[in-house]
DNA sequence: TCTTTACTCAAGG
DNA sequence: CCTTGAGTAAAGA
């Protein structure tokens, strides 16, 4: 995988997400111009950059996680207290994504 | 070429 | 609340 790659425009975009911000899965498609939702997250998952690109800020349009790094619910867990940590208020596993959306 | 996939929306139960 | 089905596009085998 090297640059123009799919994923890596959805790599560069999400690791412009700001802090206290979040992006949707299918957020992140129409910036690309691009109703591949699901290759978005695919991106993400193959790539599982969890250093160079803040994964936890992606999440479904709903405001649920959706998932992280594969496994059952350690992850997810762990992607929601990175949340809270940067300030996004999570309310019964749900993000408020009203609030804390970043569009591109 | 076919399958899988961290998605999303709409409809039905 | 749940499950299907359709729509979509990239990576892997």
């Amino acid at each position: 995988m090297r640059k123009e790659s799919f994923d890596y425009k959805v790599l560069e975009l999400v690791k412009k997400i700001p802090e206290g911000r979040v992006a949707t899965y299918g957020g992140i498609a129409g910036a690309l111009d691009t109703k591949a939702y699901r290759a978005v997250g695919q991106a993400l998952k193959r790539n599982k950059n969890p250093v160079r690109v803040p994964c936890h800020r992606v999440i479904c349009s709903d405001g649920k996680i959706g998932g992280y790094c594969g496994k059952g619910i350690k992850n997810v867990r762990m992607k929601y207290s990175l949340l809270m940590k940067e300030g996004i208020e999570i309310e019964q596993g749900r993000v408020d994504l009203k609030k804390f959306i970043h569009r591109f």
